[in-house]
DNA sequence: CTGTATCCATAACGATACTG
DNA sequence: CAGTATCGTTATGGATACAG
């Protein structure tokens, strides 16, 4: 399967595979789209497990949405809550395998991150 | 610099580090994120360049969603609007070298698509 | 600590109609 | 064809308080 976008002449088949690569990324805008899911896996794969610790890493996110967003991302087999009885119970969130399918995706978009920042950087440097 | 998502145990370099992830990771989603950006640019890329021929192949957007996120691409860099006159006036939208930036990100995420997709299908498959 | 409940503000979006 | 205007709806998220 073709999954390169290019910079090509119109024809029959590009529409096709226009919309196969629509759907893909459509697919997987839904699961993972959104200002904070990313960014939740991210800070958990660098080993922060514990809400208050995931809240404190992932700036600005209030305790409401991060709830909401871990609820999604174990109904999406990325994550699960394991709770440990003890006194007090501890309350952790771990990875899943399947999340780390998405780190080829991360590492791109880090990167792409990076880039465009150096690039805005450059640009109000030469503004000046 | 280091930019893989891994999965190892915490010290003080991580949080530093992640921080540098989470916030180029952010930045990324500032400028692309959302539900149409980046379909609109994967469109363009396979030779859309009217409004409406974009709009067809986008399914879902509205005139008025395309119109303003055709703005914020312009904006930002990605694409450039072009007016020709003549009878009646052509109007294209043309993608610029920066847009090109994204071809590892977006073949990352339309990867991620297609394979996560198969994944619910057999997971649909096995339930019954 | 780990959330939930409530309230409120804003952003995002869809539908429709309309203009040059 | 390429949008804009208007309206209404839903989604998203922040603030605060509160509960187990």
């Amino acid at each position: 399967m073709k999954e390169s976008i290019e910079f090509q002449t119109e024809n029959k088949e590009f529409t096709e595979e226009c919309h196969t690569i629509l759907t893909a990324v459509s697919d997987a805008l839904y699961v993972i789209g959104g200002k904070w899911k990313l960014m939740i896996i991210i800070a958990m794969a660098r080993g922060n497990k514990r809400f208050t610790e995931i809240q404190r890493q992932v700036t600005g996110i209030s305790a409401r949405v991060l709830s909401s967003e871990l609820k999604d991302l174990e109904l999406n087999g990325f994550i699960v809550k394991k709770v440990e009885n003890g006194y007090p119970v501890s309350i952790e969130y771990e990875l899943l395998p399947y999340s780390q399918t998405l780190e080829e995706l991360v590492n791109a978009m880090t990167k792409w991150g990076i880039q465009h920042r150096q690039k805005l950087k450059a640009e109000i440097s030469a503004k000046k």
